[in-house]
DNA sequence: CCGTCGAGCTAAACCGAGTTAGCAACGACT
DNA sequence: AGTCGTTGCTAACTCGGTTTAGCTCGACGG
């Protein structure tokens, strides 16, 4: 049944060679160390005829070198962009020939510690930490293999660790410029602000959004005509805050939420007050979640880049050491749907 | 900087013992040989001093066991689903103290072969092949390991491979006892139906729910009070097919969508003809996507169990070969929600 | 006093590759 | 004829564990 795998010495003993010429040539290093033209020939055609593949263990023990990733997040449920991201981690890792494990720590730090040990135990090549909600975390000690942040900041400043992370301040800026370009002057914040550290705990997002929105603002002369903070981001909270918002007797402008899900609830309540979308209201929100295109009119939001995110993760990982030490910044791109009409003068 | 590994031989010598000494003990094997127990116990106390973690890559090799197992998907991204069918993998790969590899063959059969080539190469235990919708699959052949196909069927029904998928024909049947118990007798199918094989093409999912809705209904001694078929299952698709019915000029009754993104448009097309949900339509879906908690009211659903779908594959891997061969239908169990009122009669 | 037995441990082989050092054969050159 | 260099290959060691077969030593029986 378990019929056993075809292994360099099987592919020597046919090819009539050493295992060390066997060994040579199909690293092709035959030319390197003078193994002859029709040698190596042979050799490639056994094993092609034997379909032999190359023991990762024996390699891995060897060299040391395992040709596997490692990818832990906080939880990789949560969410489709979570899947993204893995995406984009899968993306980088095959294109450098290279499997990836996955790993959910659910936030417990002891248990991120039990999947770095066993990833580290199985040697990978590079561990990426990622968040699916951009925080503040300590740098694990004691890993001897390189290590990413993704989406995550280290709460040591001084850490010496790559870090990938959307650039918030930008996207804030980038939905603030598209409701100016339309001719808004009238922005509610629907989730945070108005002040810049009205914002909920624990989330570094929040807070980066916010302060490219009141920069963005600042550059026109303007300030949030609204805020309204909501400690959790639901589509419900979306929708108490606007009802809440349009009881106070606002009938036309522009709402900023600071994601998808708080926008879907401002629909909601939108909708439900008997206004329309964009014609009384322009919408604009962040993430590019999935609801984003469901939605009529479409979401207009600024992508979370989650694919890219995670390939740049990977390629952070192969850099050499020190030249990727630093914050990398992923641009978050406008994705313009329906959601935005020109203001009335 | 890289400091060397602690190894076996270290900790041996710093013991004042053989390996073999070593490895027994720490193996749990010391007693079964007659290792005397102050010498497990300086042994197991010199392993925890030097911080000793065995290189699996050695146990690998020599065991022919790596503790890991690979799990390959058509797509991961697609949907939040797919995110819990890992979640799921990953806890039962946990609870057996193994690893998960994650590939993704984006529906190509040369890329499936490379995932699972590089998998068997690195030495996996066992392999989940799963489809992110129900469909039916070729089964690869010359695999070595132990195989499970989730959310997937085999092409050629003979073949002996574990089979685990969610009980769609359950589900239709939930489905229409959901509205049935609350008084309705006209349901309007949005997706599939009315005939048996009205189904978009290539998906078991479909037929098999229609199945369920058809056998429940026509056990009430009823069928379809209308049906229409989307080829594809996008929310504007539910959209453009409720807005259609109710063009026909129905104005009350019950919708019953074939996943939770028709229903999404159905809600859409309600409410824009100025309906409300459930007063006037009762609503009902498949999939319990993270959307329907989302909606205004909440969407009653029949859940597809990912989670627990992902779980079980991994336990079908470990399954004495021949135990698990053959189909598993898990159970797809209602969320009620708010979309069904009683029906007036 | 010698043989036997079991307790307690270890030498050495093994898994399957990569890698280093070096050997044999041959021609060229002095 | 002897030395050298080159070509073409291989023996043997290495990675770090697991496993098998067997060694040593003291106690005990005859």
């Amino acid at each position: 049944m378990h019929q056993k795998r075809v292994t360099l010495a099987d592919v020597a003993k046919a090819a009539g060679v050493s295992r060390t010429t066997a060994s040579l040539v199909l690293s092709d290093r035959g030319d390197e160390l003078r193994i002859s033209e029709p040698v190596q020939h042979r050799v490639r055609q056994v094993a092609a005829e034997l379909a032999y593949r190359p023991n990762a263990a024996s390699q891995v023990l060897r060299t040391g070198l395992s040709r596997t990733f490692g990818f832990i997040s906080d939880t990789v449920a949560t969410s489709q962009l979570a899947g993204d991201m893995i995406k984009g981690a899968l993306e980088g890792a095959r294109r450098h020939d290279h499997m990836l494990f996955i790993g959910e720590s659910e936030g417990s730090e002891d248990e991120q510690a039990r999947l770095i040990q066993a990833m580290v135990d199985r040697q990978v090549d590079g561990i990426v930490i990622a968040s699916m909600f951009t925080r503040e975390r300590p740098v694990p000690g004691g890993v001897s293999r390189p290590l990413v942040f993704l989406n995550t900041v280290p709460a040591d400043a001084r850490a010496d660790i790559p870090v990938v992370v959307p650039d918030e301040i930008g996207a804030g800026r980038a939905a603030v410029r598209a409701l100016l370009d339309a001719g808004h002057r009238e922005v509610h914040l629907i989730g945070a602000g108005p002040a810049p550290d009205d914002v909920p705990p624990l989330t570094i997002a929040g807070q980066e959004r916010l302060d490219g929105i009141l920069q963005e603002l600042g550059k026109a002369g303007l300030k949030p005509a609204s805020a309204r903070v909501c400690n959790i981001w639901l589509p419900e909270d979306g929708w108490k805050a606007t009802t809440g918002l349009l009881q106070s007797g606002v009938t036309e402008g522009a709402v900023l939420c600071f994601n998808d899900r708080l926008a879907l609830g401002a629909y909601q309540a939108i909708q439900e007050a008997g206004f329309l979308v964009p014609q009384n209201f322009s919408v604009v929100s962040f993430d590019d979640h999935q609801l984003a295109g469901w939605l009529r009119p479409g979401l207009t939001t600024v992508a979370l880049p989650h694919y890219e995110l995670g390939r740049r993760a990977i390629e952070a990982l192969l850099a050499p050491a020190g030249t990727a030490a630093g914050f990398e910044r992923v641009p978050m791109p406008l994705r313009t749907r329906g959601s935005i009409a020109r203001a009335r003068i």
